[in-house]
DNA sequence: CTTTACACCTGACTGC
DNA sequence: TGCAGTCAGGTGTAAA
């Protein structure tokens, strides 16, 4: 999926061309998501203005003025900005109309994404209540606390929603690699330095991510339709076999959780 | 409590 | 050309 960049590149997108507006339709083409679709719910929002925009995680949030649209993208969601209505084809779940002249379309063929509505204690929502801190926020020394006494690998670790909030498959890879962490190692028993390395390390690749406009892979598209341009930067993700940037060592791939995770032997302890 | 396995769904790709 | 198997950016839930 989209992992926190791209949502992030998502939100920014729709700040930029929707913000202010007016939602004017709903069309529901798709009931069932991951969750059912709010479909007579959202029909309240017609008529609403879209104040702002917000994210948690991967959790994109549209904040109208009654209401809170949460969305999640799930595998292999996108939500395009459309300037001209097109006729939707088979995975364009969802259409928002603003100001009965921008269209932003829900497409998904997977359908793990989903969309909720809820008021504006929207950190309540049992999806969100216990999401881990955003990226930007988090603190090495918490981090470290919170994984006294487990034992689950590191990478595991980073990817617990609980634990901290966007991180997923690609970017857990690369920061481990940025930081020079092996993603078996047992989170318990990692030093404080290390803890510091790796929040440091995970910072600078998700903004820089969040900066290129978010990785392109099969099927993310910066809403506009422009490919974002990270997925030359990623270092260790789907490179199982390439030499280590760094030392050339052919770099690994293991199966963590039933997940793909690509190390360097040489680099990453 | 922690940890693991599975479920959901579609499409792309591989090998026979 | 077809078919079976594997894999893919996520995450809630059941079971161990």
């Amino acid at each position: 999926m989209p992992e926190l960049p791209e949502v992030e590149t998502t939100r920014l997108a729709l700040s930029l061309h929707a913000e202010g507006g007016t939602l004017t339709a709903v069309s529901v083409r798709t009931r069932q998501l991951r969750w059912p679709v709010p479909t007579t719910a959202l029909q309240k929002l017609r008529g609403q203005a879209l104040l702002s925009t917000g994210r948690r995680g991967k959790y994109l949030l549209l904040h109208f003025e009654e209401a809170v649209l949460i969305i999640h993208l799930g595998m292999s969601g996108r939500l395009r900005i459309l300037k001209k209505p097109t006729p939707p084809t088979k995975h364009d779940h969802l259409d928002f109309v603003f100001d009965d002249r921008l269209t932003v379309r829900y497409q998904d063929p997977r359908k793990f994404g989903s969309v909720h509505l809820t008021g504006r204690h929207w950190q309540k929502h049992r999806l969100l209540y216990q999401l881990g801190p955003e990226p930007n926020d988090l603190k090495a020394g918490d981090l470290k606390k919170r994984a006294q006494g487990r034992k689950v690998a590191i990478k595991n670790f980073l990817m617990d929603s609980r634990m901290i909030a966007g991180i997923g498959n690609i970017y857990a890879t690369e920061s481990l690699f940025a930081a020079g962490i092996h993603p078996m190692r047992p989170v318990g028993r990692l030093s404080e330095a290390r803890f510091v390395r790796l929040v440091k390390a995970i910072r600078i690749v998700l903004n820089k991510a969040i900066r290129a406009g978010g990785t392109t892979l099969k099927d993310f598209l910066q809403p506009g339709g422009e490919t974002g341009y990270f997925a030359v930067k990623l270092l260790v993700y789907g490179r199982e076999g390439l030499p280590c940037s760094k030392c050339k060592t052919p770099l690994k791939n293991i199966r963590l959780a039933g997940r793909s995770t690509v190390y360097c032997p040489q680099c990453q302890r």
